[in-house]
DNA sequence: AGCGTGACGGTCG
DNA sequence: ACGACCGCCACGC
């Protein structure tokens, strides 16, 4: 049996570059519609950051993390890189870049 | 066992 | 469209 972290770092892993997903989708998809805390709480006592695009991961109104956690600016500028829209107030245009976990 | 905290979400004004 | 509030669930003290 697979720990729900476990879950969160699979689905994580699949995103699709120039995609984006959020934690409640992630959460709903793995059972929890109210778990999107849980999700935080698995990719931030999960595996390095190197290992897994958890850039690709924001929250309902397509803001990106704190920023300190990637570095200043850093996040964004992968995303971009990866071709995710971004709109003119600096969140992601979910409503292109959405993509959402299949599980 | 109780209280506070958080990389969040949905609703209300 | 935005800010404030409350609700969730697991963790640390």
């Amino acid at each position: 049996m697979e720990s729900f972290s476990q879950k969160v770092l699979e689905i994580v892993a699949q995103i699709p570059m120039g995609k984006v997903t959020t934690y409640g989708a992630i959460a709903k998809a793995l059972g929890k519609p109210r778990g999107a805390r849980m999700v935080v709480w698995a990719l931030w006592s999960g595996p390095p950051w190197d290992q897994i695009p958890y850039h690709r991961v924001v929250n309902s109104r397509g803001e990106l993390a704190p920023g300190h956690i990637f570095g200043e600016g850093a996040q964004r500028e992968i995303l971009e890189k990866e071709g995710v829209s971004f709109k003119e107030d600096g969140r992601v245009d979910l409503k292109i870049s959405l993509w959402v976990p299949q599980n």
